[in-house]
DNA sequence: ATGTGTTCCTGTCCGC
DNA sequence: TGCGGACAGGAACACA
């Protein structure tokens, strides 16, 4: 988990340690996360210069002076960690490797960036720079949830024809990119939708009031550094570094925050995933 | 074409 | 303390 937020947090925390440096070496210690890495993957990340660091939805970007892009996705429980820091930022010299250390990247300026996924459904590819728009896990994304692409037309647009409930429609990568289950019920709460109504059925001021809440809700999270949650740690390796309450997720049986509202937090279940909601004012 | 359920994997927490 | 089961931020894939 990390969403659409904390992806952009790390990148933002990794941009002064990486971008415009030189990845001398990397060290891959195992073949594989969710799917097996790219062939030579070690032997193309030798003395490469990044170029930049973009994001995508909840996909890190590398692009690097090979002409070649690496793609980064954390999965469920993959997290960055920089250490040995030359800006001096961060106290700790380098740590002995822990399990799940899967692959460090040795900075010619002397940091060290660690990832780490116990799961293992994060994933690494390399593709050609200038192809990597159509790669095959980046095709088929739908708009950024921040860029001007999402709005209240496109939205609307795309909920008409779905019969699905809006919980899952939103969940859905080819609809808007970046959002998972944290923000979704978030931005629902606060737009007073129930998870689980129809996408067809939303009446379109309720599906206008939705864009500015999704946006609202993502954009205080990355203001705020990202959620952190049980595995979610930023980049600089710190803990705790913003302890969230959320309005919904994750707060079963409390009293929701609505005022005069008298209704708890309800949690179900959708396609396998939990929803959280007030079924007092989610409708 | 849509929609839902299963699956990958490890770790943590809770009840007994 | 140990043990089993539920559950966890994702999303590709198989199948109706």
């Amino acid at each position: 988990m990390p969403e659409l937020p904390e992806v952009e947090t790390v990148r933002a925390g990794l941009a002064p340690t990486m971008e415009g440096q030189v990845i001398q070496v990397t060290d891959v210690n195992r073949p594989d996360l969710r799917w097996p890495f790219p062939e030579r993957m070690a032997d193309r990340l030798r003395e490469v210069r990044v170029l930049r660091l973009r994001r995508r939805s909840k996909y890190i970007l590398a692009d690097l002076s090979s002409e070649e892009t690496l793609l980064v996705h954390l999965g469920m429980s993959g997290r960055i960690l920089i250490s040995g820091d030359p800006l001096g930022q961060f106290h700790h010299a380098h740590p002995a490797p822990e399990k799940h250390d899967h692959v460090v990247f040795h900075m010619a300026n002397g940091a060290r960036i660690t990832f780490n996924d116990p799961r293992r459904f994060g994933a690494m590819d390399l593709a050609p720079t200038d192809q990597v728009d159509r790669h095959k896990l980046l095709r088929d994304l739908g708009p950024e949830p921040l860029g001007n692409a999402f709005d209240t037309a496109y939205l609307a647009d795309q909920l008409k024809s779905r019969k699905s409930p809006i919980k899952s429609a939103l969940l859905d990568q080819k609809l808007v990119a970046g959002l998972g289950n944290i923000y979704v019920c978030e931005a629902l709460f606060r737009a007073g939708i129930a998870p689980t109504r129809r996408s067809d059925r939303i009446a379109r001021p309720r599906v206008e009031r939705l864009v500015p809440h999704i946006r609202d809700v993502l954009r205080e999270a990355i203001a705020a550094g990202g959620s952190s949650l049980r595995d979610y740690r930023t980049a600089g390796g710190e803990l705790g570094y913003f302890q969230h309450r959320f309005a919904v997720y994750d707060q079963e049986g409390n009293a929701c925050q609505t005022p005069d509202c008298a209704g708890k937090i309800k949690r179900i279940v959708q396609s396998g995933r939990s929803s959280f909601y007030c079924p007092v004012c989610q409708r």
